[in-house]
DNA sequence: CTAATTTACGCAAACGATACCGGTTCATTT
DNA sequence: AAATGAACCGGTATCGTTTGCGTAAATTAG
């Protein structure tokens, strides 16, 4: 037994009417009868009709359906701001397909055309750490596809954008690190072309530079798969720490990179904050509760699914072509916590 | 301009073929000639010929696409049960669709209902928190939507279940406590008549038991909105902790209920495991870093959901309807650290 | 009372792809 | 030489819905 549901086709034999009445008839449309009206509708109503949305597709040309295209799922900032996508999808009628590319490259781009391919009206994306080269995305997007960047942004111009002022997170965050009395600061980054990577990195550059602090690029680190697995992150670490300057303090820009270096102190028994001060951005909602409690910065990823989704429906559902773009940038959330707190 | 790509008609046109040839050419149909099929093909490749989805689905009254239905995305189980799902439904070419009902029934029947009215051809589910009434889901069942239900499963008969073997876990958990020599242990669990709760309290109980030790109801808290929000959990821990009986131990029955006890213990400065030991259900992956590092039991999550997408997807997929039904029993995985470990 | 208009509905095409039912060539068999 | 049968391809209905157009009956205007 298959699952079918009730067509328009049933309720007009069973009427004596015709499809195109009852079409009619269930779109208020003035030129049908009350009374033919009123038959339908209440037909339709006991019998549970509901519109059959492939039908509709196939016929309007658009799937009310939105695709979103993360790097990775199980990542708190990441489904929290699904959460958010997910609520304004549900409220305007909308699908979400969800798909990862778990950093790679390739998987980004056959994620793209998968989504593509299965007919969503708009892509909301956040680009894998692999990914320099926007030509898959350009392409999609000069084909017509409704597409909104979010956090980890593309650097080509006419296209909606959310994401967090990194460079101001970064700044501050730095900031309080060497107002607590930390100089030597490590910034262990993500892929170093991406638009967070470089935004971050820069504002953790002038913050050094307008505390006249020297600007040490072996302080840099830059994770070129995201930081996604341990490995990745202790390699790097490694050569930090057992380095000619190693750092009293390391900002981790990325919610994986931070609980890695986390982790790595764990491992290699340094201790946070009085060997290592550690300052990392995080949507963990329990940064609070790890030893010694974290100082984070804090993105609203909730806050920017809902905007990259509004935005996003809002330029599908528009009758005119978008030509005005929005780069939304929020705030980021600054917690200082014991992992920053010299004794 | 709008997105839009080639059709089988659009070939046809170009070849100076039928709608009907170019398709059985593109599906390697005996009866086209190796040549004509060359120049499909080739034509279909250079232009980058893709079906649409949307008219096979129509056709072919089936979308290609499952739901999935949980509680709540932004919760590390659920989030690594979808990576599990989206993984498997990648591999066979399947769409996700994700829906939350946020623990309420309502929400749950509505957003089971949206699954069902876009046409998926399957459902993935776990109940919420406020699910004891099955009917809504028996009913779409019973007209032949194909489901597959994961982690808190219903309680009817002919269908595939996936989880974990809550009793043996909880048992175990229990016994570890006990063990350590903690004798007065509370149970938080989730709503009183979710499977999982009752597997677990019933694990947690035989436990005791067969430590001849007292079973005391007034240790054992019923979270009837799933401990979603911290205040729900704090009432809960309030009596128990301000009670006559005052635990020792808390054993937390999910994920949820375990960070809002650990921080309950952290905001009313109650130190674990010295005043009272915490074994908490979390699927985290950091609860090793946590400050006491927390003693869990970990769900194999991701297998899970792997599990659960292939037997919806082959049950969808299979000629005959299904009349063996899996009861899939996973072991989870008991991990003691600090937070059981009395001084 | 005729002519014009309105009302209320049906017919059929369209969206893209598939599949059944034919039909037209040739080559092979009796 | 006629019949059979592959081989190869086109026409058309179909999925469920919308919509432009056509048209009969009913209403109104002159």
């Amino acid at each position: 037994m298959r699952f079918e549901a009730i067509t328009i086709k049933d309720i007009a034999l069973a009427l004596g009417l015709s499809t195109s009445t009852v079409s009619r008839a269930l779109r208020d449309s003035h030129e049908i009868s009350p009374e033919t009206k009123e038959k339908v509708l209440s037909y339709a109503k006991e019998n549970n009709y509901k519109p059959n949305p492939i039908a509709l597709s196939l016929k309007e040309k658009r799937s009310s359906s939105i695709g979103v295209l993360v790097s990775e799922i199980a990542n708190s900032f990441f489904s929290q701001a699904i959460n958010g996508i997910e609520s304004v999808a549900q409220e305007k009628g909308y699908n979400v397909i969800i798909a990862q590319s778990k950093e790679y490259f390739d998987r980004e781009v056959s994620s793209m055309q998968f989504l593509a391919s299965r007919s969503v009206d708009g892509i909301l994306f956040s680009v894998s750490a692999e990914t320099s080269d926007f030509t898959h995305i350009q392409q999609l997007y000069n084909r017509g596809m409704h597409m909104v960047s979010f956090d980890r942004t593309v650097s080509f111009g006419d296209i909606h954008k959310v994401s967090v002022d990194n460079f101001k997170a970064a700044y501050e965050a730095t900031t309080l690190l060497i107002n607590n009395g930390f100089n030597n600061i490590a910034c262990i980054a993500n892929a170093s072309f991406l638009s967070i990577t470089m935004e971050r990195v820069e504002g953790y550059k002038a913050a050094l530079k307008d505390h006249s602090i020297p600007i040490i690029e072996e302080n840099i680190g830059f994770c070129s798969h995201g930081g996604l697995i341990y490995e990745e992150v202790e390699e790097i670490l490694n050569k930090k720490m057992l380095g000619i300057h190693k750092p009293d303090a390391i900002l981790a820009c990325s919610d994986k990179i931070t609980t890695n270096t986390m982790r790595y102190c764990q491992v290699h028994k340094i201790s946070i904050p009085q060997e290592v001060g550690l300052l990392g951005f995080s949507n963990l909602d329990l940064t609070d509760l790890l030893s010694p409690s974290l100082s984070v910065v804090r993105q609203p990823a909730y806050e920017m699914g809902r905007i990259a989704a509004e935005l996003l429906i809002n330029q599908i559902a528009s009758k005119r072509p978008v030509t005005q773009f929005n780069n939304v940038v929020l705030p980021a959330e600054l917690h200082q916590r014991d992992s920053t707190r010299k004794k």
